[in-house]
DNA sequence: AATTGTGAATTGATTCACAGCT
DNA sequence: AGCTGTGAATCAATTCACAATT
């Protein structure tokens, strides 16, 4: 498990394969060529016969990959099977899609638990995600790993700290501040103002016509 | 305009960078140095300093950056006065969170319309964004160049299709779907099942400590 | 005939490290 | 004395292009 020497491009990148393998094989598909592949997932198809390599000749030459055995292969890759318990910091719109996005199929991630503020919200459940009252972080977020942080920007900082307290390992951050961690936590920023900011300057800069 | 020769991934964070130029100038910080604006936006100092010299010799040798001058380079280069309007196609959880974080700071992006096919939601305001019925995008659109699509994945493609015959120019898609769209037109990412799957998979294999 | 797997080339971005300026 | 701006080095990822294989 520990050091990988799987590019961190391509790691980011065997999600996507696999949601899409897995669609495959329900459609009944049952050989696809790094080209087709490529048509669906937006990637170039030597940039996905690379991606694959890593993990050994997972193709045949002249015929192209079998799905069962390549999702197979990704299933174990992936710890398809082992779950990672998440934590949801902040119940306000964008916290609640998450919820709502759970259960969707490719579970290696399952939102346990929510915390928020509201009185109306704590001790509700969305989707049988109990929300608990964001003042008992403490009692309750017990040993989870990995929290998805969708509070407002002025309390970002403040709440990381008490998640850093009780040994949390990752971070994903919607919220603006680029929030302060000790060394040994990892933190994925998501940035929305950014994203939409920065398309519209590519559009204007980087024209593609 | 044209041709740019700014790095992409310069490019991606200059909105960062206003923002917390802006938190500064308003903050009544008038120098900061490459060293000090690296702690807050978490990029390293040498990245920033090779950022700002794309555009010129924006600081002084000994002293660092003036905080106002740097952001009136940045408002410019930035096109923050040229507004870019951009509709909001979808207005469930993650659309509403769109709709609510409109109107903060760096405006040089505005949501000026939502669609949805809800009844509830049709013919109401947001934040005094009206939202319409997602069968009259054609009527309605206009000549907004830019949209965020927040929609069920199974109707992501057939909306980017009346999107593009509408001539936008780029779709920032939140759904899982990975959208066909002609050469001209750009399309940005987010998948946010992704993101969390990967957080979890560099956890797993990339430990930090 | 088709498609993989991969060396080699290329492209892009980051980081080092320091001369030069204030 | 301190910090920028940048050449050079390094690192990471993509893409080319083709020999090998089914």
């Amino acid at each position: 498990m520990r050091q990988s020497k799987i590019p961190q491009a391509t790691a980011k990148r065997l999600p996507l394969y696999y949601r899409f393998l897995t669609n495959l094989n329900h459609q009944g598909v049952t050989r696809v060529s790094s080209k087709e592949l490529s048509k669906a997932v937006k990637v170039d198809s030597a940039t996905i016969r690379r991606d694959f390599s890593y993990f050994g000749a997972l193709g045949k030459k002249g015929y192209g990959y079998n799905v069962e055995y390549l999702l197979g292969f990704f299933r174990k890759t992936l710890d398809q099977d082992e779950l990672t318990e998440v934590a949801l910091i902040g119940v306000g719109n964008l916290g609640t899609a998450f919820l709502h996005y759970n259960f969707v199929r490719n579970n290696n991630t399952k939102i346990v638990m929510g915390f928020d503020a509201d009185p109306n919200k704590i001790g509700t459940e969305i989707d049988n995600i109990p929300i608990y009252d964001i003042d008992h972080l403490d009692d309750k977020l017990g040993d989870v790993q990995v929290a998805i942080l969708t509070v407002p920007v002025s309390e970002a900082q403040e709440i990381t700290d008490q998640l850093v307290k009780k040994g949390i390992s990752g971070i994903l951050n919607f919220t603006p501040a680029r929030i302060t961690v000790p060394e040994n936590v990892r933190v994925h920023h998501i940035d929305l103002a950014i994203e939409l900011q920065s398309l519209a300057y590519f559009l204007k800069h980087y024209p593609l016509d």
